[in-house]
DNA sequence: CGTGCTTTTGAATAGTATCAAGGCCGGTGG
DNA sequence: CCACCGGCCTTGATACTATTCAAAAGCACG
C-alpha cells in the first residue's frame, strides 16, 4: 500500500535553506545525520496518521503537506497547510494522543528524527530551539487568527480566504497561477464549509472575473479584488 | 484610567513554580530581574492592544488573562484563555502587528521582560527555550483543535464545548463550580456564537440540571453529560 | 428609587447545509 | 477507437439552524 523510498542524506548537502536543522552547531550535524530518516511520499499518502502516537519531528524538505482532522460526523478539516521548511508532528506532552494527521498534497521529501535525540540537539543548539519556538509562535498566532475567521466570516469570505491562505504558504506564478492544485473538495476543507458552497462561490468569482479555474489549477486574476473582498478582517498573509 | 502598580520581583522569590524563567540557570536570574517589570492589573485593564506593536514577552504569575481579537463587524472574539504560567505576546516577526490583545479577567499580576535581552536569554538558557517551544507547540495543537471544533459543532455543543474548556484552563471547585466567573458576553466570544444563544443553551442546560447559574458563577453539576454532548469529538480537555 | 446594562425569551429573517439531478471529464474495457 | 462507467463538479430546490431584531424582566449602580 505504502510504498516508501528512503534516502540517507547528509543535512550539509541538502538544498533546502531554510530547514531549521540549518540552524544546528556544525558537530551536530552528523548526529543528527545519523538518526534521521528521509522518506519519499507519493501524492495522496498519509505521513502520520490521526490519534496515532508521535514519536519525533518531520521537517518538510521538499513538496506539500496537508494538516488534516476528522470530525466526529467524518468530515475532514485542513488545520493547517505546511511547504518546505515547515515542521510537523513535535509531540507535545508524553502519552497525549492528537486527533491530527498529515497526508502529502504532492510528492514530498519528509526527513523524520526520532524524538531520542531530540532533546539533546535541543538542549545543545540554543539557535535551532530557538527558531523552532519562533516557528512554532507565529503558527499560533496564525491559527488564533484563522480561528476568528472561521467564526465571523460567511461562505464567501471564507472561500476567498482560503485562495489567498493558499497564495501564501505555496506561493503562485506571475500571472496568478496558484502553485498548488487543489480539488473542490479539499478547499471546502480549509474554508470549513460544504463543498457545494464552495463550487458556488467559485463560480461567482469567475464570473466577476476575479479567478479562473480549469480542473484542479487555480488563477488569481485580481488578487487585490481577493483582498477587498476579505477586507480589513485582520488578514495576516 | 490605568492605574498600574510597579513591583521589583526577584524571580528566585516566586511562588509561581509553573513559570517558565523557573527552567534558567541560577547566574541568568539577576539578569533577568533586571530587564524584567512585573506589573498588576485591575480587572478588565488592558495588558497589550490590538494591532500594537509588542516590545516583549509576558508571563502570567497571578490571575487570568483573555486573549481576544475584535473582528471587522466588531464582533470581540476570544482566542485563547491563558492563567498561572501561561505566556503571552512573544513576538513573532519584526514589524509584524497582529490583530491579538490581551485583557485581564481578574487582577492579575503579568511580568514583562523586553525583547532586547530575551535573544540572550533564550541562547544561553536551552532548557528555558525548550520549555518554551513546547508551550508553544502545545497550544498550537489546542488551537488547531479548536478550530476544527468551531467549524463542525452546533451551537449547543460550542457552549457546552466552551464551559469544558474553562474547567480546563481554570480548574472548578470540587462541588463543580468553575474558578473563573465569565459574562454570557465572555462565553459567547469563546464560543463563538451570539450571546442570545448563549443563554438559550445555558437554559436548556439548566432545565436538565446539568449546570447551575448565578450571576457570573457557573456549576457544572454533571460534567460527565456535558461531555457526553460534544461526544467524541475528539476533545482533548 | 429610578437609570442603564445585561439577560432572557419570542418572532422574523438570512444564510448555509442538505438533498437531488444533470453535466463534465477521466479511466477502463470491449 | 469508441462506448460505458464512475467520480467529481455544478446548479437548483428545500429544510434547518443560527443571527438579528425586538421587547420585557432582572440586576447592579448611583
Amino acid at each position: 500500500m505504502h510504498r516508501i523510498k528512503k534516502h540517507l542524506l547528509d543535512c550539509n548537502n541538502c538544498s533546502t535553506n531554510n530547514c531549521f536543522v540549518k540552524h544546528c552547531l556544525a558537530d551536530w550535524i552528523p548526529i543528527i545525520n545519523l538518526g534521521k530518516n528521509c522518506v519519499t511520499y507519493k501524492k495522496g499518502q498519509i505521513i502520520f496518521s490521526e490519534n496515532a502516537p508521535i514519536f519525533g519531528i518531520y521537517f518538510v524538505k521538499k513538496g506539500r503537506v496537508k494538516i488534516i482532522s476528522t470530525g466526529v460526523k467524518g468530515k475532514m478539516q485542513i488545520v493547517r497547510l505546511a511547504g518546505e521548511g515547515h515542521v510537523l508532528g513535535h509531540r507535545g506532552n508524553k502519552n497525549e494522543l492528537y486527533p491530527i494527521g498529515a497526508v502529502a498534497l504532492d510528492d514530498s521529501e519528509i526527513c523524520f528524527i526520532n524524538n531520542d535525540i531530540m532533546y539533546d540537539v535541543f538542549i545543545s543548539n540554543p539557535e535551532f530551539t530557538y527558531s523552532l519556538m519562533m516557528f512554532y509562535s507565529i503558527e499560533l498566532r496564525k491559527s488564533e487568527i484563522r480561528s476568528k475567521y472561521l467564526a465571523e466570516m460567511n461562505c464567501q469570505e471564507k472561500v476567498v480566504a482560503a485562495l489567498l491562505y493558499l497564495q501564501d504558504v505555496y506561493g503562485a506564478r506571475a500571472d496568478g497561477t496558484l502553485n498548488a492544485k487543489l480539488s473542490t473538495k479539499e478547499v471546502s476543507q480549509i474554508a470549513a464549509i460544504s463543498p457545494e458552497q464552495v463550487s458556488r462561490q467559485l463560480s461567482l468569482l469567475k464570473k466577476q472575473k476575479f479567478i479562473f479555474t480549469d480542473r484542479n489549477k487555480i488563477v488569481l486574476n485580481q488578487p487585490e479584488k481577493l483582498r477587498e473582498i476579505v477586507g480589513r478582517h485582520g488578514l495576516i498573509f
